[in-house]
DNA sequence: GCAGTATCGTTGCATCTGCAACGACCTGTC
DNA sequence: GACAGGTCGTTGCAGATGCAACGATACTGC
């Protein structure tokens, strides 16, 4: 009985948080198209970046270690839905693009993401509410 | 360029989020008395449950599998930082304690986490923000 | 042009994780 | 009181993870 609250505990609340809402949204495509959370961001970044990417480039952006964007990326070109190339500018660099295939499947999966995210972002609270809560959380990313 | 932006993704946004706070406490407290994230976690719910705690209740608390609440507290239990016993009334349970050593650790670690957690609160922004951050977050949590 | 240093992506390895299966135990029914 | 069905905690296993090391390539100063 000290007066601690585990569950007030912010690191603990963003865990349990973060943990809920990926698994949310994550089992929906891994259903629906078969591909994980580290697959997913790949492509997300691939879809925005346009041109071909380096595995540094995703690793630096998008939070993840580099030995799991070159196995992420692996899959997806066993899946297909990533063409590997060599940089002739740096040969030490792999250009990643999406083919048609991969593609596509950004296209259909991007609708859902945003759909799903409005539906969510709906049932959390006022609108100054959670404009707040992404303000706090854009800082939390940056400052930790 | 489908204008998709991963990193103002909430469920992105939340996974790094957590990953960055997690670690940079979970560092501290792993250097300074060689406990991980679960251990923590079973360390608090016992100290703040004040008695004896069944594995059992302490996944359906905090967020882990028991399988991860079982080995977290073997561990402890090797670190002489809890004591298992058994319950007599039902046999299958088990009846976690905080030794005294276990107590004292969580007596240490505690200021350490509250001082920690006001510190970063106090540089996310005004308290407004904060106390609306907290607000949506609890939602998050509790209807994920 | 060349040695020394740095960067890129991959892979090996130890560890952690979630899930399912298991033995031990409890509860309710007949 | 025996049996079926449920719950508890542990463990085996397959897959994911982070880190360090590695070969290959690029840069830097001389």
């Amino acid at each position: 009985m000290t007066g601690f609250a585990l569950d007030e505990f912010l690191p603990y609340q963003l865990a349990v948080a973060a943990g809920r809402v990926s698994r949310g949204f994550a089992e929906r495509y891994r259903a629906e198209f078969g591909i994980t959370i580290p697959e997913w961001r790949v492509l997300a970044h691939l879809a925005a970046a346009g041109g071909p990417v380096s595995v540094r480039e995703i690793h630096a952006r998008v939070d993840m270690d580099k030995s799991k964007v070159s196995r992420a990326a692996a899959r997806l070109e066993r899946a297909g839905l990533v063409a590997k190339a060599e940089n002739s500018d740096d040969r030490r660099l792999v250009a990643l693009t999406l083919t048609g295939a991969g593609a596509d499947l950004v296209g259909r999966i991007v609708p859902l993401a945003l759909d799903w995210q409005a539906e969510m972002l709906g049932r959390l609270g006022s609108e100054a509410d959670v404009a707040a809560f992404r303000r706090v959380l854009a800082r939390v990313i940056s400052a930790a």
